[in-house]
DNA sequence: TACAAAAGTGTACAATAAACACTTTTATTT
DNA sequence: AAATAAAAGTGTTTATTGTACACTTTTGTA
């Protein structure tokens, strides 16, 4: 029989948060405490930390997406897991993680996960080892650690693959949004222009749509009807 | 900071492979050895074992696979990470891992994948702690180790899910197969009947299926023509 | 030569997707 | 009060795709 070598493999979680402002898409991201305290080295990551020995991974995700940005309560999909040994190895990955982990020189293997949040109800705050937390756009990401632009480039792809099918994206927008905002949101997603009238359709038709007896106010030209989402949270 | 508690915690890969013979829909199973050599405890399981913790998650699956059955050189794609603290501590579970593994108490987190392999190419060999590998009727699967007859669940709905979008299938049959058989396949894997003429309409269109000039010999009816897959293997 | 077994083939109808332009309503400005 | 700016709101036509449906052909065997 094999004899297994299962020192230092660590298992993280790293989540995905999406939210939508301003007409742009965003991503929640974290600064990562600066170990020397050198501005220079302080980077960008997603909030990610190791699962504990005995919880549920899905819980985990959203253990330390609370830790390190406040945000509580949110759902999280798993979408893909990340197992290059080394993923970690970079030598910028290795000096932060020997300033904050037990066994630095560990392979980590993560599963990443998604959520889209309505940005007005969800306001980050930094705790643990993030220094920050705010909001980028997903046009605007610097480098980030490990290989955390790979797993956003990764959470973007099925992002909009659900978007496409009408499966999530309303957990985007306010409550009360109107077509026109929708159609933006799937528009910022998708990176393509949609038909107004062919995309009106299609969202009446949905079920899970509902019209309500309400407009929109204080805009500067014909004030929109406003709906709400009353499908099954996916996401 | 929080203290991560992160002995025992072990990371496996399962390899969920099917293939197709007979009109059946088969998934790869191995017996795993009997500790006690009592042959009420040994019992069915999917292919899988730990990672070694300086090899790709990805190449441990293939490795993995072929310690267990003799395959080879099988491309098996990820599909989910069970991460239940819970998933390997049933008592027959504990049993079997306290004769085999070194941290027997350890926490599993297994990462699934899943193939599709032509059943005339790969005959199974059992090997490590297989003591048979054998092609079982997916509708015919008894009760597996550990949490393995949910992941081969969720593997039946992601493999039908890819076969409805005509994205995979081809790789259960041999280079050359009938549209007949494809079907055949088609209405297994799908579990419903489909109509003859709209099926091959759709297939027709297909430009990565090609017909040849050869037809089927040795059949008590018309002989059918072959046809067959040129396109890009996807798993 | 007739029988069994599966191969092979086309059309009509329904549903869905895609292209396309003008009128309406409100708040603001003059 | 009238003109303007800004986005809301609304239908029809055409193309594409999906679905339902039944008979003839070809081969090997009896």
């Amino acid at each position: 029989m094999n004899e297994y070598i299962q020192s230092h493999l660590d298992v993280s979680v790293d989540c995905v948060v999406f939210g939508f402002h301003n007409n742009k898409l965003r991503v929640l991201l974290i600064e990562q405490e600066n170990p020397s305290k050198d501005s220079q080295h302080s980077r960008y990551a997603l909030p990610g930390d190791l699962v504990f020995s005995d919880e549920h991974t899905n819980h985990a995700a959203e253990r330390v997406l609370f830790e390190l940005t406040s945000l509580k309560g949110i759902y999280l999909e798993q979408f893909h897991t990340f197992g290059d040994p080394n993923r970690v190895k970079k030598e910028k990955d290795q000096e932060w993680l020997k300033s904050t982990r037990k066994n630095p020189d560990a392979r980590v293997i993560t599963i990443a996960y998604y959520s889209l949040v309505k940005m007005e109800d969800y306001i980050p705050s930094p705790s643990s080892f993030a220094e920050r937390a705010e909001w980028k756009d997903v046009h605007d990401v610097p480098e980030l650690a490990f290989d955390h632009n790979n797993i956003l480039t990764k959470a973007i792809e099925i992002l909009r693959s659900e978007v496409s099918n009408h499966k999530i994206g309303f957990e985007l927008l306010p409550q009360k949004f109107t077509l026109g905002q929708l159609q933006q949101l799937y528009e910022v997603i998708l990176d393509k222009q949609l038909d107004k009238r062919n995309f009106r359709k299609a969202i009446k038709k949905m079920d899970t749509i509902l019209a309500l007896e309400e407009k929109q106010k204080g805009v500067l030209h014909k004030p929109a009807q406003l709906f709400t989402y009353i499908g099954k949270r996916k996401i």
